[in-house]
DNA sequence: TTAGCATGAAAAA
DNA sequence: TTTTCCTGCTAAT
């Protein structure tokens, strides 16, 4: 269930274990059995993340697009090339256990192959290791468990597979290929993405379309026409951040808080990416941040809090649904 | 064993 | 605005 900062990583990790390889391609639950076939020995060029879609192009103008939607996963197996930022991120939490990362190696019952899942936090547990030379590859022949290729888990849409690298995708809303002309025209109706777009022009955009909306901001920002990548975690957590009420029409949203929530978007995208976490009380001071790290529950100042005193007011957070998702805010600190 | 839930979005109405 | 689809985890039974 990631939101855009995931989707930037798992680009990230395909650059590094997947583009340059020729993959073998196979869709062990039988969706995608045609589009597999397309992909199967070709050699992927480049991986490239807008918002919540990652593309992935092959030889031959051939492109994959996937959208994970709210139950997609990537899982990787094998020797997995782990981004350096990860060590860091780790650093910073001061954890080797910790739940919610995502990036975690997961040790299968023969306790020899190395898991790494990307996208839901279903997947996020187990221990987050540094170098990930993994052991236990078998030779080539080597088809039971702990062997390679590893065995299929569950539903299993896209297997990618290169001489040393496993990456399953399950669960996505959206797993496609396309010609470059029709990547072209979905990013087109995305709106701007602070890693993909340059971020001052990014701001005009999204400044411009916000000002002219009757439209909800708390809807606005979930709506990635108008900007991409913000989910319902971050949504939540920005407008708190702005205490901006979330039924404020775009249109009455002071220009100078809208553009606030634009870098601090950028911020907020940046910090996640890094990191891997929704680090949205990044405010905090290293004490207070560690103990709200300790307790999942502690994260955020006002996601998944119905009926708790607010952080800063002590006033009780509200839930409501807009656009029947769940939205939470505090009615004092955001008027 | 089952029901309910989730960080999403497109189609249907 | 409501329905539908995608999957797996977890709390309740």
């Amino acid at each position: 269930m990631p939101e855009g900062h995931s989707v930037h990583r798992i680009a990230r990790q395909f650059e590094r274990n997947v583009v340059g390889r020729v993959v073998a391609a196979s869709s062990p639950q039988g969706r995608f059995v045609e589009g597999a076939a397309v992909l199967d020995g070709r050699e992927a060029i480049e991986a490239r993340a807008v918002g919540k879609q990652m593309f992935l192009a092959f030889e031959d103008d051939v492109w994959l697009r996937v959208h994970l939607g709210m139950y997609g996963a990537w899982d990787f197996a094998g020797e997995i090339v782990v981004d350096p930022t990860i060590a860091s991120a780790n650093g910073r939490m001061g954890h080797t256990n910790q739940r919610g990362t995502e990036i975690a190696p997961i040790y299968d019952a023969a306790g020899e192959n190395s898991l790494s899942s990307i996208g839901a936090p279903r997947r996020a547990r187990g221990r987050v290791r540094m170098s990930e030379q993994t052991t236990g590859l078998g030779d080539d022949g080597a088809a039971e468990d702990g062997g390679w290729p590893p065995p299929v888990v569950g539903q299993v849409r896209l297997r990618l597979l290169t001489d040393v690298t496993c990456a399953d995708l399950r669960g996505p809303t959206a797993c496609q290929l396309q010609t470059p002309e029709e990547v072209q025209a979905t990013i087109a109706k995305l709106g701007p993405d602070p890693l993909v777009d340059d971020v001052t022009e990014g701001e005009e955009r999204f400044a411009a379309t916000v000002r002219r909306k009757p439209t909800a901001i708390g809807l606005l920002l979930m709506d990635q026409s108008v900007v991409s990548g913000i989910g319902n975690v971050y949504r939540a957590e920005m407008l708190f951040r702005a205490r901006l009420n979330p039924h404020t029409p775009g249109r009455d949203v002071p220009e100078e808080t809208v553009r606030e929530l634009w870098r601090d978007w950028v911020r907020l995208l940046a910090i996640g990416v890094e990191t891997g976490q929704m680090m949205t009380m990044d405010d905090l001071d290293p004490e207070a941040w560690r103990r709200a790290m300790a307790h999942r529950d502690d994260r955020h100042w006002v996601y998944h809090r119905a009926g708790l005193p607010c952080r800063v007011c002590g006033t009780s957070i509200v839930l409501e649904e807009m656009a029947s998702r769940k939205l939470y805010w505090c009615p004092n600190c955001q008027r």
